[in-house]
DNA sequence: TAGATTGTTAATCGATTAACAATC
DNA sequence: TAGATTGTTAATCGATTAACAATC
């Protein structure tokens, strides 16, 4: 039974369970039951049968899932058939790092450009992406629209580079700034944070927990 | 009344708090309420009431809470105060990145020492901290215990890597490879994973919401 | 067929929101 | 004092877990 409205909760796990699926897999396995899918993932077999519930039935009574099919209807699901595009404003090093490592391929994105001010920067393609400079990113993306921008700028610059994106018509933002998007003011572009200072500080918290 | 476990649904917040706690005392704010806190930060002020109210009563009846208080409380609770130390596995893009650019010390974090397996980048310290070669993991952690390990290792000894942390008696682990770590092997070391693909595959849902 | 395992409904648990007495 | 706002208790809402009929 397909649900109208999936919660935040349940959308969280959804690339979990492809990247366990992707795993199982590739390693060859050919069935999964949702308790061994469970047991794997330290989750419980009740609320893996809801999750998937919530897109379908993709399960056999008495055998569990076809892991193939379970793990292409997870990537329809999470949108990674859909030849989105992207771009990365900024290639300092971590603009760098994303550019040079991350497997934008294999999960359904296609890098189109980076941008940057430094002109020392600018003309030299990197992992086999162009690199512009700033001011071309309005011309760039009349031409070429893009689904998301990649923000990996300084913080100071993050709240008008992304104003500049939203302009621009992309659906998303990949905000890497510590710098919290007025998303009010961007026009219903979603917006997924990565808080490297945040992750830190849980971290922090949990190694902290007795008394000093 | 200070609460026995506290949920992570409220640790996860804390960070935000401090974040937005730090803006307010470095724009000269002075005292805030829950009311004017939640609607900055797009929460309700009973749950804002309802989080600290596990650690202590900060705030006071008809003034509302000393920003200046609270975020010392808050970094408090955050561990920011324990001088604890950091070491790097991996001086790649990404571990240059955050060697280079992020604010450990604005975290209550101090970066001792990164390692690295590439003999062209031993030697040659980064942003004021020596760069050590793998090998000398062992040793340099004998004498100088670290508390967290920041994991931006490839992938394929990014398990190895996290044994050989959990080993030297690290108290967490910053976890940058897109890999599950097997948190039973890691004998109690806490793992705090930042998992890029994760979030950009939630970022994917959420522009694909529509059907094609 | 018998055994296994799903999808779904019901029960439980936990987190968020609302309400309000206490009090600055 | 009167107004404001907390900390906390109670009510609601949502998410997880358990149970089980359906069925492969």
């Amino acid at each position: 039974m397909r649900k109208e409205k999936i919660s935040s909760a349940v959308i969280r796990r959804l690339p979990r369970y492809y990247r366990h699926l992707d795993d199982l897999y590739r390693g060859g396995t050919v069935r999964i039951s949702s308790s061994a899918l469970a047991k794997s993932m330290g989750l419980t077999a009740s609320q893996i049968r809801q999750d998937l519930s919530c897109f379908g039935g993709f399960g056999q009574q008495g055998y569990g899932y076809n892991v193939e099919r379970l793990r292409g209807e997870v990537a329809e699901i999470l949108g990674m058939n859909r030849n989105h595009t992207l771009v990365i404003l900024g290639a300092g090093n971590l603009g760098r790092a994303l550019i040079e490592n991350f497997p934008f391929a294999a999960n359904g994105f296609r890098l189109v450009a980076a941008f940057d001010v430094n002109p020392e920067l600018v003309g030299a393609p990197l992992g086999g992406v162009p690199v512009l400079h700033m001011d071309e990113l309005e011309d760039f993306l009349a031409d070429c629209s893009a689904s998301v921008g990649v923000l990996t700028v300084p913080a100071r610059v993050a709240v008008e580079s992304a104003q500049r994106l939203a302009a621009c018509g992309v659906a998303g933002i990949w905000n890497f700034t510590n710098m919290e998007l007025p998303e009010s003011e961007l026009s219903g572009v979603r917006v997924e944070n990565v808080h490297f200072a945040d992750s830190l500080l849980t971290l922090s918290y949990m190694i902290s927990e007795e008394p000093v």
